[in-house]
DNA sequence: CTTAGTAGGATTGAG
DNA sequence: TCCTACTAAG
């Protein structure tokens, strides 16, 4: 098994006890390298599975990683725990829930239901919201559990200080109150308990015996104090990532984790993996070429076996349009090549960039997927069902009731709510027990009081559903019937309410899948030792039912949605949704100064550059075999019409290594521009006044040789979420809609998604999203 | 209570 | 430029 391993890929593998750190390069198979030693440590040095934890930072990476367990070590990856650093957390705060001190029913907050907590907070102590940014608040407090800080040790002295302090408190003692707690709580808290309690850090510590954590990079301060803890009885800590790709300062990451991991543990082992099974040998010297600017890096190199390669290439452009224009000419390029166009990416800085790409790719009628920008989860429809859901769960979780007490609107307003909150916190019950209690002595009077009561009916109504054990898809649809939520999308009658309706269904459907997964899953006599500890399979309950907590704890850890792909389409994604990923052909946009390094030149703190540098790194180390880079002369950015300056890193590359179009670095750094781009008469018109440069640009782009072929070791995993657009629909085309069948498309509202007119014989003219159809 | 209008703000975003 | 989130009028 670890003959198909490199010599220091095997001995971090082969590494028994003891704490070890892997720097792991882009594209060095750092995945592998954690799955073969799980592997390896279960059945060759018979270390129980249960007794094995790998935190991962996305449920995808954890996914992934027990997929490919299951291919090596049949039996393994189901046993081990791995998981999410949150996802862990939860499993462990339920079922020690006693000991740590919090509700083993928690109801999971996120960055949404947070903000809500904090208003209301601040209402509560009376405070500004203006002064008071709610936005502010969260980062403090987020930033403070972040760093492990308890209200004790919060600075308390200057004003401002003192009221952080008094909000801290207030909002700790609402979330406890609420049953609640927040992203950072399912670490922070845990930590704290851990580090308090020693029988608890003893019984924890010593169940697991093996610890491997992935992206350690991207570890805050708190996730290292876990790691710690968890670790302290044995000491068989693994951690893998790369200094290089830490991106995620801005959150908390803390590259010094993985860079001090040595002294933190002196004993600890290091290897580095320096060979790349990913890119050609130019990509892989102009990504070094570029990262060896930072002063502040573990000092490493990739190399590879791999072909040389054709030279990457930077295009200058005159603006957006024109830039949009290149890619246009690369996707057409590689149809008439014969390429894959999943196998090409855009990359951009900030979402704002992808617009015009939206544009000219649905112009020129060019599949597309964008990754990132709203999520399902995060949308408003698909949150409110769940906040029906999470109050029968948690009848105390009163932010999830405000949010539905209106919704859909059933005449309570502002002024009944303000009462309806005041009248719990005087009477210490929760917004639920109100709705019952409240009368005229509250203010809650006549209709008002009706509406109220009513409300409250609805949920002990879907309640007793949801007690007598009805099943959770079912729950769904009688949440939607039963509080008029589906007639009222119904009655809107626009395409906005119509899409709103599809998530919905999606979600119920999502439901029912979940129970279908876990409902009959009988619980694992095998691990009985496993589970007087821990339990193996949270998501069941008891009864062996998959049950609405399971569900709801599922959901708040779970972002992506993943849908399958269907037909071929380029993906569009910032570079920070693009760790972990790779392609053949990669774009990157925008490389010019303020927007990418993006910071105020003479404001630029050496640090944060050295971040920029790396995202570029990133950006440059996904490319298999075509990297082309651009940058546009001017651009509207945020409603500002600018002038750019290229990149500072375009200097950085090697010139012998790059090919340049239209503008190259001169020796001292400075632009040397040269006036070459597209014709401007139309943005997207099928000719340029400047063939010479499509020419140029088309003989610098051509992909060398045939990509290899499909099996890729790091193969991505498909994570797009819904703003896709299929075949971009066109005047004259003939579409079919699930309704109402096929029609001809009058007209296209550019958007995203784009809502298109289209007339179906005998129903007349419907503006539908362009999601809901499909080419006839 | 809903709707329209506008002020303000805008990197990057896992769980 | 464009979107969100709050405020004033219907």
């Amino acid at each position: 098994m670890a003959s198909d391993l490199n010599p220091p890929q095997r001995e971090a593998v082969l590494h028994g006890g003891g704490p070890l750190v892997v720097f792991a390069g882009a594209g060095s198979g750092k995945t592998r390298v954690i799955t073969h030693r799980v592997a390896d440590l279960a059945l060759r040095r018979h270390v129980a599975p249960w007794r094995i934890l790998a935190v991962t930072f996305t449920n995808k990476a954890a996914g992934e990683m027990r997929e490919r367990l299951a291919r090596l070590a049949p039996g393994v990856g189901e046993r081990a725990w791995i998981g999410t650093f949150h996802a862990v957390c939860a499993r462990i705060l339920r079922i020690h829930a006693e000991r740590v001190g919090v509700r083993s029913s928690f109801t999971i907050y996120d960055d949404q239901d947070q903000r809500a907590m904090i208003k209301r907070v601040l209402r509560e102590l009376r405070l500004d919201e203006k002064q008071h940014r709610p936005k502010e608040i969260a980062q403090f407090l987020g930033e403070a559990k972040q760093k492990m800080q308890r209200a004790e040790d919060l600075p308390s002295s200057g004003y401002r200080e003192g009221i952080q302090v008094r909000i801290f408190e207030a909002y700790e003692a609402a979330m406890a109150r609420a049953g609640a707690l927040d992203f950072g709580d399912l670490i922070y808290r845990l930590v704290l308990a851990l580090e308090k309690d020693e029988r608890l850090r003893a019984e924890l510590a010593g169940r697991f015996e093996h610890l491997l954590v992935d992206e350690f990079q991207d570890t805050n301060h708190a996730q290292l104090r876990l790691v710690r803890a968890l670790g302290s009885v044995h000491r068989n800590i693994c951690v893998v990532g790369d200094d290089d790709q830490s991106i995620y300062r801005w959150r908390g990451a803390d590259r010094r984790n993985i860079l001090d991991f040595q002294r933190d543990f002196p004993d600890a082992h290091v290897v580095k993996l320096e060979q790349n099974y990913r890119s050609t040998q130019r990509i892989l010297r102009a990504a070094y070429a570029v990262i060896h600017n930072n002063i502040d890096r573990e000092p490493k190199q990739l190399w590879t076996e791999n072909d040389e390669g054709a030279p990457p290439l930077v295009v200058q452009v005159r603006d957006e349009w024109d830039e949009a224009r290149v890619l246009l000419e690369l996707v057409q390029q590689s149809r008439e090549d014969g390429l894959d166009l999943e196998q090409i990416v855009v990359f951009y800085r900030t979402h704002a960039q992808s617009r015009v790409f939206e544009e000219a790719l649905r112009g020129a009628g060019v599949g597309y997927r964008i990754i990132g920008g709203q999520r399902f989860y995060d949308r408003a429809e698909v949150k409110d069902l769940l906040a029906y859901l999470r109050v029968l769960d948690n009848p105390n979780d009163d932010i999830s009731l405000l949010r539905v007490l209106n919704v859909p609107a059933r005449g309570i307003g502002k002024t009944t709510e303000a009462r309806l909150l005041e009248a719990a916190s005087r009477r210490g019950i929760s917004v639920y027990e109100a709705l019952r209690e409240v009368g005229p002595e509250d203010g809650v009077k006549g209709k008002a009081r009706e509406r109220v009561r009513a409300f409250g009916k609805l949920l002990d109504e879907l309640s007793a559903a949801h007690e007598q054990g009805l099943a959770l898809g079912e729950l769904g649809t009688r949440v939607l019937e039963r509080s008029g939520y589906r007639l009222s999308l119904e009655q809107q009658d626009s395409p906005e309410a119509e899409a709103r309706l599809e998530n919905l269904l999606e979600l119920v459907g999502s439901m029912q899948s979940f129970e279908l997964a876990n409902g009959a899953l009988p619980l694992d006599a095998e691990d009985e030792e496993a589970e007087d500890l821990v339990g193996q399979e949270p998501l069941v309950d008891a009864t062996g039912e998959a049950s609405l907590s399971a569900y709801l704890e599922r959901v708040s850890l779970e972002t992506q949605a993943d849908e399958a792909p269907e037909g071929e389409r380029i993906t569009l994604m910032t570079i920070h949704a693009a760790k972990g990923l790779e392609f053949d052909t990669v774009l990157v946009t925008g490389m010019e100064e303020e927007l990418f390094p993006m910071a105020r030149p003479g404001f630029a703190d050496p640090s944060e550059i050295e971040e920029e540098r790396r995202l570029a790194y990133v950006a440059f180390t996904r490319a298999r075999r075509r990297l082309i880079i651009s940058h546009a002369r001017e651009r509207r950015l945020f409603g500002r019409h600018r002038y750019s300056v290229p990149s500072r890193f375009l200097s950085e590359l090697p010139p012998d290594d790059v090919s340049f179009i239209g503008w190259q670095p001169s020796a001292s750094g400075l632009a040397r521009p040269r006036r070459r781009g597209f014709g401007h008469d139309d943005p997207f018109g099928p000719d340029t006044d400047d063939d010479s440069f499509a020419d140029e640009f088309a003989r610098a782009s051509a992909m060398p040789s045939p990509p290899p072929g499909s099996a890729h070791d790091d193969a991505w995993l498909d994570a797009s979420d819904g703003c896709d657009v299929d075949d971009a629909p066109r005047p004259g085309m003939q579409v079919r809609h699930r309704k109402f069948g096929v029609g001809q498309v009058r007209g296209v509202e550019p958007g995203s998604p784009p809502k298109v007119r289209v007339r179906f014989p005998g129903r007349g003219e419907k503006v539908l999203l362009a999601t809901f159809l499909e080419p006839a």
